[in-house]
DNA sequence: ACCTGAACACCGTTCAAGT
DNA sequence: ACCTGAACACCGTTCAAGT
């Protein structure tokens, strides 16, 4: 008698979720279609449809599966953690931003706001300075993906700024463009990201 | 003798821009298609390369197209005339967090740096405050505009917070959540956004 | 120079047919 | 129940042919 015993690598919601945060690695955004996440796991064209609702759940719960993987001890450090993790996969960055509802989202906001609320914010304050840093670190987190993604190394990334600093240093004649097309050829990503979060702590909360 | 003049609505690149911004309007971000551009305008799928790079260019011109009709006296002003244009077009919350070098990034950038160096900012105060200012109000833009995708007019938005309010609820069983879903039920996206403007400020300039 | 529209090389999703 | 893969209804972009 044979005894069908299911494949072990037989598809799942998991499985699915996995494979398409390898190709989002590998591949970027555009790399995500359907064909490829069923290619790569061997199967037809419709498969995944038993297990994902569709290409929008898939993106959902691979940004999830990321930040998932954050913790931090502290608020800096949860920040600083969200910023690496979505430097490491930039696809996360835009991702975050298309859908303020989803898992990864209200992670990133529970996170942030226990912590606010253990430095003593309460009511109106815990949310409006939830809100703000939410707001904050997703739109520096789109920032940073969307730089990345276009300079992806050190020479490209030179090039990128260089650019920039000359759009900038050409836009106005006055002290303002000199100083920031300056700036911009000295600038660091994640220094930046610390000083605007820096900001926005001296303005929501007390120093402990 | 028959004199051939130019069609007095021949194709142009402002023409072209006028009506992607007409159907983003309209149909929103998914109805921006180059059959839909072509076909509003009564020409060939192939006539806009003419004129555009792309599909990319198009939006990218669409939303500089909105920014350009922003203006402010003063800080506070500009970003309430930045957030009640993404609020008018919601598709622009999108666009502005996919290229940090777009045309109608550079403007706000522009627009804030401007107004921060009026408060007597310079140096690295002025490029960390002005980055972290872009970053907040793109941020707060994109998760805004995705809101108000997806709940239009006022029925929708009541249960849109619900449910929010609900996982929010669920969530926690602490204090934390209550307090959270307890808000968010209140909540009004342009005071909140307000409230998140002011927390930065107070941390990154001194009061006039 | 500009426009046309068929052709190309893709998409995500569905669904009858299989196991 | 789960999987297969052809079929469907779309995309953005190119390009030979027209004017």
């Amino acid at each position: 008698m044979v005894v069908m015993t299911r494949r072990s690598d037989a598809l799942s919601r998991e499985r699915i979720i996995e494979a398409s945060i390898e190709i989002l690695d590998k591949e970027g955004e555009g790399g995500l279609t359907v064909r490829a996440v069923t290619a790569h796991l061997a199967t037809g064209r419709g498969a995944i449809y038993h297990h994902v609702a569709g290409k929008d759940d898939l993106l959902e719960e691979a940004a999830d599966g990321v930040m998932s993987r954050v913790a931090g001890d502290d608020l800096r450090a949860l920040a600083l953690g969200v910023f690496d993790a979505i430097d490491a996969h930039p696809w996360v960055g835009a991702q975050l931003n298309r859908e303020p509802l989803q898992p990864a989202v209200l992670r990133i906001w529970k996170g942030f706001g226990t912590h606010l609320h253990a430095r003593g914010l309460t009511g109106r304050a815990l949310t409006d300075a939830g809100s703000a840093l939410v707001s904050y670190v997703l739109g520096a987190a789109a920032q940073h993906a969307a730089g990345a993604r276009r300079a992806p190394d050190a020479t490209a990334r030179r090039a990128y700024l260089d650019r920039v600093a000359g759009e900038w240093a050409e836009a106005g004649p006055g002290p303002l463009g000199a100083e920031v097309a300056a700036a911009i050829r000295e600038h660091d990503d994640r220094a930046q990201f610390l000083a605007g979060l820096d900001i926005f702590l001296r303005g929501a909360v007390p120093p402990e």
